[in-house]
DNA sequence: TCACATGATTGATC
DNA sequence: GATCAATCATGTGA
């Protein structure tokens, strides 16, 4: 029964399976390359086509040759049935174990059938085996949200979608993309600082022009742009973000601005400019505290050390 | 070939 | 259900 199922699932047995559809599993697991993936899919609903000729194939014959069987015995019965009396009941008896011994065979092939097509899913849409890495485009997309958004990298679900669009990858890549990005940023924060400078800075121009031309924000909104939502300030109070919180949320600029102020941020950590400002609960930067949540942070030791914070340790890196 | 980077998966937690 | 943390498996550059 079991097999049954899966062989249907699968689309082997039962009605044929067109379109684009397929399993879920080849959307899912889809990388940076479209192109390759289509390729890959097709190939793999060639093969499993493949083996679904070879299963019909050979249930034929197995039918074939359990109905040719079963005629063949019940006619040797009947030319038995001259020579000493034979009962419905032992020819029914026989041909139950006729069926019996073919129906074992077929379940055989079934079962191969299903390791044939355990091993084509492996072998095709194992998604660790198929890794690729995102293209430029999808890389600097996500970037650009995670280092504008560093005080709350949680996208909302709308902005997920509009990265995943933007960058040609799926959602759920893009929930995978921000989670890796936070623990890692999070375990090595000295490593990411050129890459954040880089992204800051870019995001800080880009913000500026946007905010001169009068237009509205033209990065992907976040859920917090304004309130804290899931994201944990374990500070007290009167951090320089909250602030910024309070003073922007009404305004129609207000997601570009908290960009540019989180930008700003990194640019000035590395200016060095930062000096001047620390111990000004308005200039305190967003950090992660020891406990792994993102929070407001002061310490100088974590802003004027951009070599890396002694205390991080990547342990990631050890993979 | 090796070390590192990185996307995906998994189990735990909230 | 989203996120974190650890881990796996593959890609990539030296």
């Amino acid at each position: 029964m079991r097999l049954d199922n899966m062989l249907l699932a699968e689309g082997v047995s039962g009605p044929e399976k067109r379109g684009r559809g397929g399993p879920s599993a080849v959307a899912a697991t889809s990388g940076g390359c479209p192109n390759d993936n289509s390729i890959e899919h097709s190939d793999y609903r060639a093969k499993l086509s493949q083996i679904r000729q070879i299963y019909h194939s050979e249930l034929e014959k197995y039918e074939q040759a359990c109905s040719e069987f079963t005629t063949h015995v019940m006619n040797l019965l009947r030319e038995q049935s001259r020579t000493r009396p034979i009962s419905p009941k032992e020819i029914e008896r026989m041909v139950n174990i006729i069926h019996g011994k073919f129906s074992t065979i077929q379940m055989q092939l079934k079962q191969s059938t299903c390791e044939a097509v355990m091993i084509l899913r492996s072998r095709f849409l194992d998604a660790r085996r198929k890794r690729r890495n995102f293209s430029k485009q999808a890389t600097e997309v996500l970037n650009e949200y995670f280092y504008s958004h560093l005080s709350n990298p949680y996208p909302s679900e709308e902005a997920k979608e509009e990265l995943a669009k933007k960058g040609g990858i799926t959602v759920s890549q893009v929930s995978n993309w921000f989670g890796n990005k936070r623990i890692r940023y999070k375990k090595n924060m000295g490593k990411f600082q050129e890459e954040a400078n880089i992204y800051a800075a870019k995001t800080a121009v880009d913000a500026t022009t946007v905010v001169a031309q009068g237009n509205q924000a033209n990065s992907p909104s976040t859920p917090s742009s304004g309130s804290s939502g899931s994201f944990k300030m374990t500070n007290s109070g009167d951090s320089f973000i909250n602030l910024q919180s309070l003073t922007y949320q009404s305004s129609p600029v207000g997601a570009s601005v908290q960009s540019q102020m989180d930008s700003l941020h990194h640019v000035i950590h590395q200016t060095g400019r930062y000096d001047s400002l620390v111990g000004n609960p308005l200039y305190s930067t967003q950090r992660i505290d020891t406990n792994g949540s993102w929070q407001d942070a002061t310490t100088p030791s974590s802003i004027t050390s951009p070599a890396g914070d002694p205390g991080s340790v990547n342990s990631d890196a050890s993979n």
